[in-house]
DNA sequence: CTCTGTGAAGTCATTCACAGCG
DNA sequence: CGCTGTGAATGACTTCACAGAG
């Protein structure tokens, strides 16, 4: 283990990692080598022991991972042990539809406030979980006294700025934006983009491009079409063994 | 221009330049070279340069590019001059969402079909766009006679892996998939995750580490963070040359 | 003998730096 | 001159391959 900095790559992976653990978990194993889980989730088992190595000695030299223990560490690494207070600005369709999203509240995220400018929804509440709508320019007093953690963009994009600017101020430190524009963060505060509109065009690039396939995937997307590239060799050649006596 | 295989990084990074050019064109600008369309959006002037340089010359060298020009360039090299018709799978708060939702109109994209399993749901029309609701067995059947190109799916994880396959059964190509589920998609069909799960918890990750701060923004991720990296001492000489006569 | 942890090798992407066109 | 287009250099991330623990 050597505390350099680790790559965004690296926890995008370790939380595909504890899902896969979770999986497992749930089928009542209790342990597993990197290889069996390369193999089962089509990962490559020299990334994943790398992936471990940079926070700690998880493993059994011989015997691989326990299940639990590893599930245990990748939650406390990823600091999933901890509840997180998240504020969605901008309460329209998208805002919404997050307000409600089941996928925070099973990493241990709850949406404890909305923000918007529309005079007719501040005040009311939204969704099921009954969020609370406030005016966009109290952001700064509702942050402190909600203690929010996460804040969330869902603003059209030349809003998107000024409402990370506001969240920023506030002491925000970790933004998740959906506004189709490249924002600017002071640093040590973390922006995380989710643009659709560049997954979408990516989508058009494929369709359009002459016969297509002339694409090729970049190491960080977690796509599994067929074909080699990471363990599959090395699983075939097992099966092998296996078969020749 | 050589006619190699091009990366989904670079798909990517050609939708930023069509929203840049977008901006600059609706702020009248005709003609703009790399180094000062790196300088205002935070890019890579050579980056830009190759970028564009795989797919044709489209520069004038002295000169730059011209804004219309390479604007019409980046749409039809994304495909964007061609319409293409979306179906939205599961018509859940996601999926409602998504009916609606206006980045799929700047894009030339239409949402024309949703489908669900809910007795309920079905034959009813969701949203604005009055989408309508189809039985999700019929996928097969609608895909053909609404001429779909693009499937979204927005489904439970569970269900994410059967909706994919009979989505490449009828023959779409081109998939958005919501679920936190690492597909498993045949040769020749583009699968494109937004990992909502993922990204909280690269978020919750960075909130958790100590002192922040360490960790790497990898390549494919545009995000920009005051600091180094780019052409940022370029643009400072070129600043400090027009100040001294 | 199996499997981890890790240096070394390999692959892919970005940035530099400059020849040469306009 | 300024700027594009591009080989060459650098840097980032992944995969190989193996020493050594259990």
């Amino acid at each position: 283990m050597k505390s350099e900095k680790i790559s965004e790559l690296t926890t995008n992976r370790l939380s595909v990692y504890l899902r896969c653990l979770n999986t497992l978990a749930a089928a009542g194993i209790r342990t597993v080598s990197s290889r069996s889980l390369a193999d089962q989730f089509r990962l490559n088992s020299a990334q994943i022991r790398k992936d471990l190595a940079q926070f700690g000695e998880f493993g059994t030299r011989g015997v691989g991972y326990s299940v639990e223990d590893l599930r245990e560490h990748l939650t406390k690494i990823l600091g999933l042990d901890r509840a997180r207070r998240v504020a969605v600005v901008g309460a329209g369709r998208l805002g919404g539809a997050l307000a409600d999203y089941d996928g925070f509240r099973a990493s241990n995220f709850a949406v404890v406030a909305l923000f918007d400018t529309d005079a007719e929804k501040i005040g009311r509440s939204m969704g099921e979980a009954r969020v609370r709508v406030y005016d966009a320019r109290e952001i700064a007093r509702v942050v402190r006294e909600e203690r929010i953690d996460v804040g969330v963009i869902a603003v059209p994009a030349r809003a998107a700025q000024g409402v990370l600017n506001q969240l920023m101020s506030a002491g925000v430190k970790a933004v998740l934006n959906f506004a189709p524009a490249p924002l600017h963060a002071r640093p040590g505060v973390k922006v995380r983009n989710v643009d659709l509109t560049i997954s979408l065009e990516s989508l058009s690039y494929h369709l359009a491009s002459p016969r297509a396939a002339n694409v090729t995937n970049p190491r960080n997307v977690l796509t599994y079409e067929e074909g080699p590239r990471r363990d599959r060799q090395r699983a075939a050649r097992k099966q092998l063994r296996k078969e020749t006596p």
